[in-house]
DNA sequence: AAGTGGTCTAGACCACTGC
DNA sequence: CAGTGGTCTAGACCACTTT
């Protein structure tokens, strides 16, 4: 229990969101009944609230109430695709190789950049995709373990992770961040590269019907690894 | 004046970013002193800097201070987007300094890469665009002359060739790729930044009407900028 | 008029950091 | 130890919307 008040009544309302009693557009509770029912003051039921509204999930009008915002949609037309996909068609041997797989509980940093209950079961995975042998990127990948639990127990060799919950969970949307940055020694190693050369880091969180599915952080080494795609331009 | 006290309290921080007074890395005075010099209650000053650090501009730690954080301005890879707009979008000063503009003939390198007939004229221009005063992008292009030969007398003062083209110059579309690397040590010095870190690299051919108009390869230091946007990925 | 969100205050307790 | 950020409260005033 030794998390901030104001988390707990954002989870409450999530919860109530998530579990379907309360639908897209219902209005939910006021700022005051939510301090008559969990005996909060109205300034941390007025942060639970706020906060949820800039992250998307509610919808508040002056006046009027709050209300559960509608799904974002979404409409790319860059597509960034699978890295076993890209290795093949390239003519390339796919590989990879397993560094870490385990169950991680109460590891609330993450289960908040996933706006997930603290009590949510997550997978953390760690493997490097090779072409030919060759390290192409290194994934850091945490799962909301109910998608998937039997990720687990899989067997990666013929299929992995990664094509697994494309082809199990149906997403409808993923949030990128690209970024250039230096290696640490453990990344270099695994990506067996210099540490003195560029990574390139795709961060990425993408989403399910119900939330948040997994983030995953991508590393590739600069001299081995592009993104590309022609798409059109705006004006 | 009809603006939340601490909406107010966040512009005063930010001003002070902006002027110089406050470097970046500097500590910032603590939520009492702001109290103390503005006259507002801790919560306000506390909402003011919260929501900054939210936002990429201050770096707080518990027990020791708030700080300045470093600079990162962000682009959409979906757009062809200037980067006058995003550092404008962020509320900091734009500002350039032109490098080098020259014409350019014979340079078949460049002209197969443009697909362009052998005796085409190019405008070869590099600039770096900064954010108060800071490098954010070394720009290195290279204009087919026909669609905008004034580029080579325009005054960059007002508009910037990348504005320029863009209201000029209809697109029809853009390729891009993306790379991280390191730079080179005159790339390093114009971008101010040290030549052991990873610079993020795009480069990016756009095509008018009549093929394309223009290759341009975009240099950002890798602590300040990064590309995110939401788009259809795989997993 | 009653209910809602938007803001603001003064004071409080805590955990963490530095000296 | 003093200073810092992190949180929480009880009560207040306001502007807006609905009845």
């Amino acid at each position: 229990m030794n998390q901030p008040l104001y988390e707990t009544v954002k989870q409450h309302v999530l919860d109530h969101i998530r579990d379907g009693s309360w639908q897209v557009g219902d209005k939910i509770p006021s700022e005051n009944e939510l301090v008559r029912d969990l005996s909060v003051s109205r300034m941390t039921a007025n942060r639970a609230l706020r906060e949820l509204s800039k992250e998307g999930f509610l919808l508040r009008e002056h006046g009027r109430g709050t209300f559960v915002a509608p799904r974002r949609v979404s409409g790319h037309p860059l597509e960034v695709r699978s890295i076993a996909e890209e290795i093949r068609a390239r003519g390339e041997k796919y590989s990879m190789s397993l560094l870490l797989r385990e169950d991680k509980e109460g590891c609330l940093d993450i289960l908040q950049e996933m706006s997930l209950p603290n009590k949510s079961k997550l997978i953390h995975i760690t493997l490097v995709h090779k072409a030919d042998g060759v390290p192409m990127q290194l994934e850091d990948r945490y799962v909301h373990s109910t998608l998937a639990p039997e990720l687990m127990h899989l067997d990666f060799s013929n299929i992995s992770p990664t094509d697994y919950l494309l082809n199990k969970v149906p997403l409808h949307q993923a949030e990128h961040i690209v970024r250039a940055g230096m290696p640490t020694a453990t990344i270099a190693a695994a990506l067996e590269m210099p540490e003195s050369e560029a990574v390139l880091i795709i961060y990425r969180r993408t989403f399910s019907d119900s939330g948040v599915a997994s983030i995953a952080k991508l590393y590739h080494p600069g001299s081995r690894f592009e993104l590309s795609g022609a798409f059109q331009g705006e004006g």
